[in-house]
DNA sequence: GGATATTATATAGGCTCCTATATAAATCAA
DNA sequence: TTGATTTATATAGGAGCCTATATAATATCC
């Protein structure tokens, strides 16, 4: 039980996080943008990127995201042109999504654009403070997934 | 001009950080629905706490999110009966935004049931690692907004 | 004072997420 | 083998965010 001191939203992660997460979108949408990805599509360019197949199912698994969030994703990625769909010979509710060659030959120069922004995001950073940056948020995502899936 | 090796969504700040905004929100979502709240107006609630009255313009400023994103809160915020609009008696475009008295009296419990939560998203973390945690975002979201700024 | 900027909100359109629910294929069990 | 359950995807609906642009009121500058 914490005394009720007055709010501040600047010394709590929550709100802190919230805020970074915003700014990484809107630069790295930017940064992106010229290579025909959007931001928020990486996660599924990262999981597809050695060229292989995956279902819609597993990608939604590995990238964190609910399941109708990936359809979306996947249906408007396909639109644009970066991902295919066909049929699972196994199984025939599936689909096998991989990255178009369109989409493949745009990663480096992509990626390279995405590093430099990131760079810069941490400017003044040592090497130490980025890898305790990491190891912290490693351990809340850590919290906040076991959080997340026992519905807490 | 770094080495292009095999790409690691977990040792970038970037990624983990998406990551744990989403959960952030998840979560955080769960904690306040009781209590009329969403987790965005949270940044809203916050600055009209004490029940003062600020333009919409100042709200979005302070909030740092874009005009048009809070004008669309505002008017959910105020179809929920949490906030008033009231003319601005001095600016004809302008409006005073308050939080109503229903919004004033959940306030507290609502606080709460956050705070909690955001306890058990830092478990296992000593005072120290948050401290630490909290200062490096900060740093982060100061570069950041610089980058925003300066359309980088 | 009247034309021209600037400023405060509003609207349009789109993306990324979420929850809840529907559909269709596969699996399991009786 | 058929009926019930589980599983993979799809759809509906909405929040929260963004960019681009429109509207209306105020300021500014001849």
């Amino acid at each position: 039980m914490q005394p009720m001191i007055d709010w501040n939203l600047f010394s709590n992660p929550a709100p802190l996080i919230n805020m970074a997460s915003r700014s990484f979108a809107r630069l790295g949408e930017r940064r992106v943008k010229p290579f025909g990805f959007s931001i928020g599509q990486l996660p599924v360019v990262y999981l597809l990127r050695h060229g292989g197949a995956m279902s819609q199912k597993d990608l939604a698994r590995q990238a964190k995201t609910e399941q109708p969030s990936m359809a979306q994703m996947l249906s408007r990625m396909e639109r644009d042109g970066l991902v295919r769909r066909a049929p699972d010979p196994d199984d025939g509710r599936a689909q096998l999504i991989s990255l178009t060659e369109a989409a493949l030959e745009k990663l480096p120069a992509t990626r390279a654009a995405l590093d430099e922004g990131n760079q810069h995001a941490l400017a003044g950073f040592s090497e130490d403070e980025v890898q305790m940056l990491v190891g912290l948020l490693r351990r809340l995502n850590e919290n906040l997934d076991g959080m997340v899936a026992r519905e807490e």
